[in-house]
DNA sequence: GCATTAACAGCTA
DNA sequence: TAGCTGTTAATGC
């Protein structure tokens, strides 16, 4: 989205993180752009009794929790890393100035943001009143959205059931009684328990 | 570590 | 009251 070079030269630093880190918790003021350049995170909350529920998983070439920086808002989220992960830090002020030089840049931003939005829109939903297999098939639709290739089981799903189940906000047994039953009505396949869709 | 299964309790259509 | 979902716990991969 935005190039590495343009953020290095306008102050941004690398920092690194392995899982579980924290890069960003609820009720903090937002001081930073973040743009990962390796790895994934989740952007979560923690419920009672260790349960959490995730609102996004955002990988490499993306920027987190932007829409922070346009408000005075504190973070109702915490960002959490799932892996190694490598983002570009620039401080809040250095990034609206480097948008303000490179007004070619908000299309991109924008767009980014309004894709963010209807993920929630569409999650929102379907979590709010669908069954369990209707949420977990929203959430695969729409990672099939994003890929190139439509055709049948060709998306593999790289995220635990307990993370599905953090995601639709069900628990992981009905996640896993809710994919067989999918998989008996051809809608995805399971090969050594990773699941195409 | 993560996935699966089973037995049980509680909810609701 | 039958069916579904969450909880707990044991077991498998």
């Amino acid at each position: 989205m935005i190039s590495e070079n343009l953020l290095l030269s306008s102050g941004a630093e690398y920092k690194s993180y392995s899982n579980e880190d924290l890069i960003f918790s609820e009720n903090e003021t937002a001081y930073n752009f973040y743009y990962i350049t390796e790895g994934k995170v989740k952007l979560n909350n923690y419920i009672e009794n260790g349960k959490e529920f995730i609102h996004g998983i955002v990988t490499n070439n993306m920027s987190i929790g932007t829409s922070y920086l346009f408000t005075e808002k504190k973070y109702s989220i915490n960002c959490v890393a799932i892996n190694d992960v490598k983002v570009l830090r620039l401080p809040k002020i250095s990034f609206l100035e480097l948008l303000n030089e490179n007004q070619n840049l908000y299309p991109a931003l924008i767009s980014q943001m309004s894709e963010n939005i209807h993920y929630q829109f569409v999650m929102m939903q379907t979590i709010a009143v669908k069954s369990p297999e209707k949420k977990i098939k929203a959430f695969l639709d729409y990672l099939k959205e994003n890929e190139q290739n439509k055709s049948e089981f060709s998306l593999q799903i790289h995220l635990t059931r307990q993370q599905l189940a953090s995601i639709t906000g069900l628990s992981v047994e009905t996640v896993i009684r809710a994919i067989k039953s999918m998989e008996k009505g051809g809608l995805l396949k399971i090969q050594n328990r990773k699941i195409f869709y």
